[in-house]
DNA sequence: GTAGGTGCAAAGCTTTTGCAGCGGG
DNA sequence: CCCGCTGCAAAAGCTTTGCACCTAC
C-alpha cells in the first residue's frame, strides 16, 4: 500500500464523469455548463480539492470556465447527495471534495505543519470497519478516516 | 465491544481534571475560573461536546458558571495543544470537543438525521490503524474515525 | 414557454482576534 | 505589582440562501 498512484484509468465510458452525468440525467436533472465543468475537473483530480481550489482552477481557464461559489457548493451538494461525491472535512471548519469511483477507495492524511492532503489505502482497514459496522446498530452509510501528523517533508 | 459505558471512573486523583490541572500547571498557566469549569464540564462527559453545547451547560449554572465563547475556544486550543483534549470533526463546520484520557480511547458515529454522536470502542480496528501507521513514512500523531449513518432510532 | 440552472450579493454559522479590565501568584 | 486570564465585541472564514436572469428542453 502506500500512497495511491491512481492515474485515471478512464477507458472508453467507463470514467466518473460518464457515470455521473447519466446518474444526474436519471435523477430528472438538466444539463448545465458549469455541472458540466465541476464534473470534469473532479474527474481529472488524483484526491480531494476544496472549494476554494475548485473555484481558481476553473477560473484559470484551463479546460474549465469561471463558476460561480455558490454553483460549486450547490452541484457538489447534489452530486453529494446521489453518493457521486465524497465530502472529506479536514479539520478547522475545511471540507474537501472528491469523485466517488467504485475501485480506488481510500482516505486521507493531512499534513496539520503544511495543509497537504495525502490519500493511502488499506483493505486490512475496511476490513476492520466493515467487521465492525456489521456488530453495530447503528447504520453504517460512509465512513471518514483522517490521519493528522506531518508528512515526509514537514518532518525532516 | 459497543457503545461505551464510560461510567466516569474517576477514583481518587486519578481523573482526568486533575491530570488536565497539573499539566496546565507544569506548562506555566495560572488557574482562572473559566478554565476549571470547562475542565470539570468535560470530565463528567461521556462523550464530545460542541463549544456551543458547552457555553450553554456552563451558563445553566448546574456546578458550573457561565463562560464567554471566546474563552472557551481559547481553553480548548490550549488543551489539544497539550494532548489533554481531542478534537472532533463532525462535518459541516461543526467540531466536538472530548476529554482525552488514557484509557478507553474511542470514535464516533454521527447520526446523519438527527446529528446525535454516540462513541464506540474496537481494539481490532485500533490495531489496523496502528500497523498502518508503521508502514507510512508519515508521521502519524492522531486518528479520527468518523462513521456517518443513521442511528437505531432514526432507522426505524 | 416553462422548469430548472447559474451568478451575484447578502446573510448565517462557527471560530478567531483585539482590547480593556479583573484576578491569581 | 505584574502577567496572564476573561469577557465583550468585532472580524474572519467557509458555507448557505435569496433573487433575478439565462438556458436547456
Amino acid at each position: 500500500m502506500g500512497p495511491i498512484a491512481h492515474d485515471h484509468g478512464c477507458a472508453a465510458g467507463a470514467c466518473w464523469a460518464q457515470r455521473a452525468t447519466e446518474a444526474l440525467g436519471a435523477a430528472g436533472y438538466r444539463r448545465g455548463g458549469a455541472r458540466a465543468s465541476l464534473i470534469a475537473l473532479l474527474d481529472e483530480q488524483r484526491c480531494a480539492l476544496s472549494a476554494a481550489e475548485i473555484e481558481e482552477t476553473l477560473g484559470a481557464a484551463d479546460g474549465g470556465r469561471p463558476v460561480a461559489r455558490a454553483s460549486i457548493y450547490r452541484i457538489l451538494e447534489e452530486l453529494e447527495g446521489l453518493k457521486l461525491v465524497t465530502r472529506v472535512e479536514v479539520g478547522h471548519g475545511l471540507a474537501r471534495f472528491e469523485a466517488h469511483r467504485s475501485e480506488g477507495h481510500h482516505h486521507h492524511m493531512v499534513c496539520d505543519a503544511c495543509g497537504d492532503v495525502i490519500p493511502f489505502e488499506d483493505p486490512d482497514l475496511e476490513r476492520s470497519i466493515q467487521r465492525l459496522a456489521q456488530r453495530l446498530t447503528f447504520a453504517v452509510a460512509e465512513h471518514d478516516v483522517v490521519l493528522h501528523g506531518s508528512c515526509a517533508a514537514c518532518s525532516a
